[in-house]
DNA sequence: GCCATTAGTCAAAGCGCTTTGGAAGATTTG
DNA sequence: CAAATCTTCCAAAGCGCTTTGACTAATGGC
């Protein structure tokens, strides 16, 4: 069914159905609801690819997922912001299309998209601090929504970020607080523009406290379970081991759990933890006492804030970008406690 | 830069140059060698829609992934599924379109799908045991690849599945072998064809030694973490516990392990543990010694070969669909060992 | 040397939609 | 009551590509 055909049902005529049907006011509201119906009735969906031919714009996002070649690792936060935007796609009559790319390529993939016209914009992912993918999408004109920030980026543009930096000081200050004086820092790729401000977030609360950044304490990877543990355990069969561990991910942090567990320890209580809590749906970080505490931001939240601020600077190009920074809570659950040390 | 234009730069038509870029035989070496040159030089890439358009067919693949509105839980299976299928669907020229969709409006997105013409087929991610998607993608002849299998449709389909069923009797079998008689199954929503054939394979199992399926062991429920941990905290809390658990996914059986840590026992001692191992990247069951004894079936390599059986399968209407059966490796690890009672 | 064949190229139609520029009918206005 | 203004609808052009059918030049057979 088309629309020649389907007009031709009607007794109207093609131009009177497409407005219809696309919310134009030149078109009487019981003409309306009569095609409205009838395309309900007859199961009419305008084709897509015509559309987007007459229209010049594809009604699609694109997002672009780096995959370093290195890890072969697919961020399991991805699946979580993704059910995000998509909500507020098919809720705006969007498709998403989604390329995972080797990290090399993206450039290439990011041309072809706006050569090939498929997605009116697109969601850039786990941006680096030093970014050049912002700089050329400026340049190529595609929109986009960067999900984090690129610190070395001084124009404005379009993102949806949490105050990593803060949160991480926060935390920080929290097991200083607590009396722990050494400090692991299990970390993602630094090159990565959240965790360099991590990082940050954990060097200036040390720095405040006048002690000194120790390189054996910081670990810097890909945030897989494995990650944790092997953080942990290399850590602790230290001369002189961290009482206490941040960590970037929820999925290193029940791989340190892991670590702690088979050192003998118990956590909460010979080792704290502070983790970093994304709030993803199959790592639940709950119960009435969380299992961890942690900095908490749901990545699904992001999404769809990334998916309606792109959204908007798509519709209105000429506004300023929109820009969201959303504050991770600091949640006190099990795994944190006074240090070994200052206890009694 | 369109056809037109480009076409004109090499002074050529638009038909030779469509033809040169598209494989067809029509068209000189010569000639088709200086347009790939000058598409490569020109960055000319035809236009999506434009080509779907004309050729009645997106060059699009449609993954339409369901999420119970009663757990919101996205399956972080899909990501690593996705990933394998997305190298294939680049290296054919194809896009990934993604919808996330609510479990009840799903065949409504299928119909969409169809009538935009927005996708050349789909892959349909978890289905039912009754699964009534494979009939409607039949009737509206939507060219799609299943993963798994539906165990009520009797027509040939294309699907690519692991040997669930086998893998799970295996598995349960190691455990009866090592002495375990009450062995606690944690699976996934039962209603699904691959955890409903998992728990064939352990009542199988059970039934062949004469034991008695007792519901009291079992779990059925969306796979998280907390899942695993509950399902272990509160079966041991039972009068007469298991002293073997057979988990459906490597998150809940880090949950479990938890569970059994957290209730001051050994895994592979006290407690033995045998799980599947999807082999998600940040998940990884390694080490000269895995931590779990695990059936082992990696999903980025069903994402890869359902792509390849949908493409043959779109390519290759008439011929048979593809049907590709995986078979899980069953790998010792750590997490079993005789069972207590079955020690000196 | 002439006709049949093949290789290489082209002009034009058509895919299904949106959108421009009018036109016809209904309504108001002076 | 004719002119002006809405309101409601339409015919046709055009989006950028593929593909059909035709045409020209080169090759081969007799």
């Amino acid at each position: 069914m088309n629309l020649k055909q389907f007009s031709k049902t009607l007794g109207l005529s093609q131009t009177t159905v497409s407005r219809a049907l696309n919310g134009y006011p030149e078109v009487s509201a019981a003409t309306r609801a009569r095609v409205e119906q009838a395309a309900q009735k007859h199961g009419y969906t305008p084709n897509f690819s015509a559309r987007n031919l007459a229209t010049g714009q594809a009604r699609a996002i694109g997002h672009v997922i780096p995959v370093s070649s290195q890890y072969e690792v697919v961020n399991p936060v991805f699946a979580d912001l993704i059910a995000g935007a998509s909500t507020v796609y098919s809720a705006n009559g969007y498709e998403l299309s989604l390329s995972i790319v080797e990290n090399a390529n993206e450039a290439q993939v990011y041309r072809d998209l706006k050569a090939r016209g498929s997605v009116a914009g697109v969601i850039v992912h786990a941006p680096e601090m030093d970014d050049n993918r912002v700089a050329l999408l400026d340049s190529i004109q595609l929109p986009f929504a960067v999900h984090g920030r690129v610190s070395t980026h001084t124009k404005p543009y379009c993102w949806v970020d949490m105050n990593n930096r803060t949160a991480f000081q926060r935390a920080t200050e929290l097991l200083l607080d607590l009396g722990h004086r050494r400090i692991g820092l299990i970390n993602g790729i630094e090159t990565k523009d959240f965790a360099y401000r991590r990082r940050e977030g954990y060097s200036d609360a040390l720095a405040a406290r006048g002690l000194p950044l120790d390189p054996a304490l910081m670990r810097s990877g890909e945030m897989t379970e494995e990650a944790g543990y092997t953080g942990v355990i290399e850590m602790l069969a230290q001369k002189n081991p961290p009482t206490a561990f941040l960590i970037s991910s929820m999925v290193s942090a029940f791989g340190a759990r892991r670590g702690i567990e088979d050192s003998g320890l118990v956590m909460g209580q010979d080792i704290s933890i502070v983790s970093h809590d994304d709030e993803l749906a199959y790592l639940q970080n709950s119960g009435e006492t969380p299992i961890f505490t942690s900095t908490r931001s749901s990545v699904r939240e992001a999404g769809r804030l990334l998916a309606e601020s792109l959204i908007a600077a798509i519709k209105h190009p000429n506004d300023p970008p929109p820009q969201v920074l959303l504050k991770a809570d600091l949640r006190l659950g099990r795994s944190t406690g006074a240090a070994p040390s200052a206890k009694p």
